[in-house]
DNA sequence: GTAGAGTTACTCGGATACCCCATGTCCGAGTTATTAGGG
DNA sequence: CCCTAATAACTCGGACATGGGGTATCCGAGTAACTCTAC
């Protein structure tokens, strides 16, 4: 799986502690310390896919599209690391002897099956958890950290 | 994902079909039209992880190490695509401002948190397929499948 | 003081290099079947 | 005919190339803020 998954989540949180403002990805990065282009980039593909909004020039910057509750896990991992399936059949059957020329092995081959189905699971379970339930824990588990973030980039003078 | 998981997978239901006896990588790999050398590469893997045994010289090859009922999918998975986690926490917390250094983000994180959570969903669902139940299922669904791999295997010459 | 036009500085966006790992290949160590020869 | 030893062939195992995608970077298009001037 990309690396960028990791930025584009974090990123995702803390700009919900920055609300109703757009945060440049030079300041996103700086937060962690992340090679700016190579955030821009992956926060580049979080806006192609409709999650986040960009706008130029001065006081631009990133932020979210929508309400945190309606952007799910799913959602970011899928903008950055593609829809594929982690694991892709190839559909070996069609090489072997007996095969069906004209049958989809990606649907009938019970290796297939299992591993999709797998996938699925996994899937339901990222689709399941909003970028809204990540900010809520971590309020709940460190209730400092809201305040802080937004201090760290209110007095961010670079 | 490693290619290689699918092949070795597709290999493990082979060689359930010829019980009892070692099949080498050249006929495993002429089965599906693959490249030799890079079979016998997974399979070693599948050797090294106690899957397969291996024997050398003529009249070798590989057959399975136990009861296919007591191989899960899993089992296969790791052996070929490792131990690691799709996704890999760098603690880019770490980085940030007001890091603890000596904690283990790893754990405290919440994103990292609910991305292990979904992966632990995986795997359990792999751990809970075995390839003898794949085998079943091939039966029940194609059941000229296990008398034509056998003579396949039987007949081949080469 | 105010409006407006020109300038400047800043940001995103895509095009461009770099590098590591999955992919693919090849040759040697070891083992067993085979065979030839002697008893 | 049977036993033994040398031979030969076959297989796994790991070491060695290669290519594609993730990683990282840079520069240009566009935009908004700022400034200066004229009224």
């Amino acid at each position: 799986m990309n690396e960028g998954v990791e930025w584009a989540l974090h990123s995702c949180v803390n700009l919900c502690f920055i609300p109703g403002e757009a945060v440049t990805a030079k300041r996103l990065a700086a937060f962690y310390n992340l090679p700016t282009a190579y955030l821009n980039k992956q926060l580049q593909a979080l806006t192609r896919a409709g999650i986040l909004t960009s706008t130029s020039g001065p006081k631009g910057g990133f932020q979210l599209a929508r309400r945190p509750d309606k952007i799910s896990v799913l959602d970011v991992v899928t903008a950055i690391d593609g829809p594929e399936d982690a694991f892709r059949c190839t559909q070996i059957l069609k090489s072997g002897p007996g095969a069906d020329p004209k049958a989809d092995y990606r649907k009938i081959c019970v290796i297939s099956q299992s591993m999709r189905k797998a996938e699925l699971t996994y899937r339901r379970e990222l689709a399941g958890k909003t970028i809204a339930d990540l900010v809520r824990q971590v309020e709940t588990s460190y209730p400092a950290t809201a305040d802080d973030t937004r201090n760290w980039f209110a007095n961010l003078k670079s």
